[in-house]
Formats: C-alpha cells, sequence, structure tokens
DNA sequence: GCTAACGTCCGCCAAT
DNA sequence: AGATTGGCGGACGTTA
C-alpha cells in the first residue's frame, strides 16, 4: 500500500516541441503553492533535455534531465507532439526505469505512446486523445484503447485524453492523495470542474460524430440528483423516454460505464464526500447516497476507494494530512 | 460466507 | 442498403 508521503515528488518529462499547455496543466497542479489545507504540497521537477522547445516559441531552461524520472515518485508524460514517429529511446527508457523503481506514471494526451512503448500500457485499459485512439489501438493490439473516457486508473499506470482531460487525471491523483475536499478546494482555485471521473464521457465534446451530443445530460444530471431513491435501468429508460435496451446501448456509448456502475460509482463519490464532511455514521450515509444497508456500502466502496469508509474518514477527516494511507482506487 | 430473489446487461434478431 | 431500435433469453451481478 502507498502512502500520500511517497507520492510526493513528481517529475514531468519535457521532450522537444512539447505543446505548451501539457506543461502548463501539471504545472499549475503539482507546482502550485500548497493550498491551506494541507501541510505538505507535492515536489515538482520539471525535466527537459538542454535547449527543448515548448510550444514552438518558448525553451525549456532545467538543471534535471530525463535521468532524474528515475528518481521520482510521480512520473507525468505530457503529449509528444508528433506520433507518427516513435517517441524517443531515451526517454522511454527512463518512464520504464521509474515505474520498475516503483513510480506511479500517468500520461497526457499523447503522451499515452510513450507509455505503451514502455510496455506499460500492455494488457491494460488505457486513453488517449480520441483523434489518435485508433493508432494507439492498432499499434499495440495489446491494450484495452478506451477513447471514450476522461482518463484511466490503473493503479500504477493513469492515461488521459487530450489536452484538458489532464487536468482531470492531475486533479483525480490529487484527489487520490489528499481527498476529495482538497481536490474540490484546488478545482475552486483553478475555476475547473471539481470532479469528471474517468468513466464519464458525457462532458466530452468528441467531434467524431455529426452531432457531439448524445443527449443524455439531463438524464444524468437528473440521476445524480436523486442518487438516494432506489434507481433502476427501467426509471431511467422511462425518464430518457426510451426503452431499457436502448437505453442501456446509449448510457454505455454515451458515458463507458453501463448504468447501474455508473450510479454506483457516483454514489460512492458522494459517500466519500460525506465521510470527509459530515459526522454521520456510515448507517445514514449508506441510506443518504441510496445504498440501502450499510454491508452494501461497505462493499462497493471497499473494491472502489480501496479501503473500508471508517479507514477513509480517519484518514482525510480526523488526521487529514499526516502520511494517510490510501488504496489503490480501482478504474474510475 | 451462503442463499434466494431480483436486477442487470449483452448477444441475437426481427422490426422499423 | 444501412443504421437504429426494442424484445427476449440467459449468464452474471447485486441485495438483504
Amino acid at each position: 500500500m502507498r502512502t500520500i508521503t511517497d507520492m510526493a515528488t513528481v517529475a514531468l518529462a519535457v521532450t522537444d516541441g512539447i505543446p505548451l499547455f501539457e506543461l502548463a496543466a501539471p504545472s499549475a497542479i503539482f507546482g502550485m503553492d500548497p493550498p491551506d489545507l494541507v501541510d505538505s504540497w507535492y515536489d515538482l521537477t520539471v525535466c527537459a533535455p538542454p535547449g527543448a522547445r515548448v510550444g514552438g516559441w518558448l525553451r525549456a531552461d532545467s538543471p534535471h534531465g530525463l535521468d532524474d524520472l528515475a528518481t521520482a515518485d510521480t512520473v507525468i508524460v505530457p503529449a509528444c507532439h508528433n506520433v507518427t514517429y516513435p517517441p524517443p529511446a531515451d526517454l522511454v527508457d527512463a518512464v520504464r526505469a521509474a515505474h520498475e523503481a516503483g513510480a506511479r506514471v500517468a500520461s497526457i494526451c499523447t503522451g499515452a505512446f510513450v507509455l505503451a512503448a514502455a510496455g506499460l500500457l500492455e494488457g491494460r485499459r488505457a486513453t488517449t486523445h480520441w483523434m489518435h485512439a485508433a493508432r494507439l489501438a492498432r499499434q499495440y493490439p495489446g491494450i484495452d484503447v478506451d477513447p471514450a473516457v476522461l482518463y484511466v486508473d490503473e493503479g500504477s499506470v493513469l492515461t488521459s485524453a487530450g489536452k484538458a482531460a489532464g487536468i482531470d487525471l492531475c486533479l483525480h491523483m490529487v484527489r487520490t492523495d489528499h481527498g476529495t475536499a482538497v481536490a474540490n478546494a484546488l478545482a475552486r482555485v483553478l475555476v475547473v470542474a471539481p470532479h469528471r471521473a474517468g468513466g464519464q464521457a458525457q462532458f466530452i465534446a468528441t467531434p467524431v460524430p455529426a452531432s457531439d451530443d448524445h443527449g443524455l445530460n439531463d438524464l444524468l444530471a437528473w440521476a445524480v440528483a436523486h442518487l438516494d431513491q432506489p434507481l433502476t435501468t427501467s426509471d431511467l429508460a422511462r425518464r430518457a423516454h426510451m426503452s431499457p435496451r436502448n437505453l442501456s446501448r446509449r448510457f454505455t456509448a454515451a458515458t463507458g460505464s453501463t448504468p447501474l456502475q455508473w450510479l454506483l460509482t457516483q454514489r460512492i463519490h458522494r459517500a466519500q464526500e460525506l465521510l470527509e464532511k459530515t459526522d454521520e455514521s456510515v448507517d445514514q450515509i449508506a441510506d443518504r447516497v441510496g445504498m440501502g444497508t450499510a454491508a452494501t456500502l461497505r462493499r462497493h466502496f471497499n473494491r472502489t476507494a480501496g479501503v473500508p469508509p471508517d479507514t477513509y474518514r480517519r484518514t482525510f477527516n480526523e488526521e487529514p494530512h499526516r502520511s494517510a494511507s490510501v488504496g489503490e482506487p480501482a478504474t474510475v
């Protein structure tokens, strides 16, 4: 089991020609002044080859090179600027070495191609920018590429979709390390959506199909507002004026997860929030998030958060910031 | 941890 | 002709 302090050093792998945005998102989050809510924040190292260009008009000037990736707890690999060429071999080797040394490795956008080349995605679920998802899947048949989600958390290997989804992934890591309250506070500072879960593709406008609106947003919003009630697929279908079969199909296409699984995830997130912010019993919380009994909540909570509700509460409530252990969350 | 009842969801296929 | 929909069966998951 990892601890928060284990994840404290974050290394950002800069490659020549890297888009500015890719660099900006993780820098803004991991390199910011520590929020008041925590007493230790991340230590960001930018690892850049000498004279690397950023965004075509900036030059990175860092005393740290790729060798420094190996000692980081968390390694972030932003987009490579051209996926038609194989990623730089020294970067691939450095990323592989870092992962072997126990680092958590996360990619943004086409950075997934670097992780793939390092063999870290083999047999795993992963995502990348929708424009390049087909290429990734073709080049690496062993990867279960999901182009429809914002990010995929496979524990020690995380991938995110294009550009702004990198912010979601970074927030997700902050949430994993420091809890929902800290992640939400940070999102407020950054003025971004506090939580777009990895499996929630409903807020991405993927401009591939002619109509990028799957028409489920109202339903999802309604469901979130009525989580405390028992909701079946048929209930949702009735609300969306669809047959259960069709809703099930549309739902999966739009969100990347099935109705029940999506509801369970939403309920667990709500429960996490309540555990952090209130003193309500697990029983009460189970009732408030529509999970029936505490036993049911515990079962799903364990599976999703990696720890029982009471442990989670102790981690983020009573003793918020001291090397608290959180398990590896399952894929969101 | 077991069980019984019930819900979910996915392949198949005909209807639209 | 091709895509979308909805009903059905049955394996599988969830709940209490």
